[in-house]
DNA sequence: TATCCGTGGTC
DNA sequence: TGACCAAGGAT
């Protein structure tokens, strides 16, 4: 077929040299897999090389304690993922016999693997001829065939997943999924696509009918809610109050300043605190951090009477002292993780 | 199934 | 500068 035969002479010729290639150890690809879920190259290259560095089977991932899997996740964001990488790798090694999944379907039987990421090992690792429909096989498919529908729309998935059935190269179809995935991140971006020097221009739909930045079709816009969020600085000689943050919530597993939170950015709203909780604080600072779905306003606050306020903070919310030389071992949010450093090590 | 889950880069 | 995007998955 003509787009298998371009993409991947392309490919052979073109393709990035990156520390998951030229391995088809699957601890490694699912690694490398799991890291780029929505996540650029450069942003989680250093991240797989941190992890394979400290730990070089499932084995040793599943022996380890979910916190220090937290920490070396640290500002990668979408901490899910490593807890189910954690949790997996457990469950490979216990229930598994530490044999890694070999299949699409065994793969996709795993928590944190998906379709997409069960092709892509299923591919990678063992060959098998499943298309790993991730945003840049949309992107690059859509165009190549002209393809309209919605990829907001769930159900545009299968159709997608159908097509690249059919076109998957079968003798190298790891190639084949890495080699769309390099094109739609190098050459057909969403962005600026590098029409002029990609390998499949002549037989493009899109570019024959003028129409790539309109493709692929997306239309949901996601809903962002502003949260309000105060947290306090506790500091006891080597010592600083922290909270290990529960249930479904952002950061899920990680540890904050202790922290209360507002419905609403009233003009008063520190004086609402101070008297609601007969708190008396002291501003610190401010900042807006940006989540995907949520804009968080951030304040930071010392207690004033420090002795006679720690009691009642606790009725509101935990804490545990941590020594800041263990800093290092407590996974942090990124904008927890900016303060500390400020304040203590910088 | 629509929504939730991070961070950084780009224009 | 706000909006969009980046190798998705769980619920």
């Amino acid at each position: 077929m003509k787009f298998n035969y371009l993409i991947l002479s392309w490919f052979d010729r073109n393709k990035r040299e990156l520390p998951w290639r030229n391995t088809r150890n699957p601890f490694h690809i699912w690694l490398s897999e799991i890291i780029l879920q929505q996540t650029r190259v450069d942003q989680g290259k250093n991240f797989y090389l941190n992890f394979i560095k400290e730990f070089d089977t499932v084995k040793d991932l599943a022996l380890a304690d979910e916190q220090k899997v937290l920490k070396l996740w640290q500002g990668l964001g979408y901490y899910s993922r490593a807890r189910n990488l954690h949790y997996t790798a457990q469950f490979i090694d216990k229930e598994l016999n530490g044999v890694f999944p070999d299949s699409f379907i065994e793969l996709k039987k795993l928590k944190g693997i998906g379709d997409y990421t069960a092709a892509a090992i299923a591919s990678i690792v063992y060959n098998e001829a499943v298309p790993a429909v991730d945003g840049n096989m949309f992107r690059v498919f859509s165009r190549y065939y002209n393809i309209e529908n919605d990829i907001s729309n769930s159900q545009t998935k299968k159709i997608f997943w159908e097509l690249g059935l059919e076109i998957i190269d079968q003798k190298r179809p790891g190639d084949f999924n890495q080699a769309v995935m390099d094109l739609g991140a190098t050459i057909c971006t969403p962005k600026l696509p590098k029409c002029d020097i990609c390998p499949l221009n002549e037989s493009c739909e899109a570019l024959r009918l003028n129409k790539v930045l309109a493709l692929p079709v997306k239309t949901k816009k996601i809903k962002v809610t502003n949260r309000f969020l105060h947290f306090i600085l506790i500091k006891d000689e080597d010592r600083i109050a922290l909270s290990k943050r529960e249930g479904n919530d952002v950061w899920k597993n990680l540890y904050t300043l202790p922290m209360l939170e507002t419905i609403s950015d009233l003009l008063d709203h520190e004086a609402l605190i101070e008297q609601s909780l007969h708190l008396e604080l002291s501003f610190i600072s401010e900042e807006k951090h940006i989540l995907s779905h949520q804009n968080l306003f951030i304040k930071y606050y010392t207690l004033q009477s420090q002795s006679e306020n720690i009691t009642r903070l606790r009725n509101i919310t935990d804490f545990e002292w941590v020594k800041l030389n263990d800093i290092e071992n407590i996974p942090l949010p990124k904008p927890i993780e900016k303060f500390i450093n400020y304040h203590f090590f910088d």
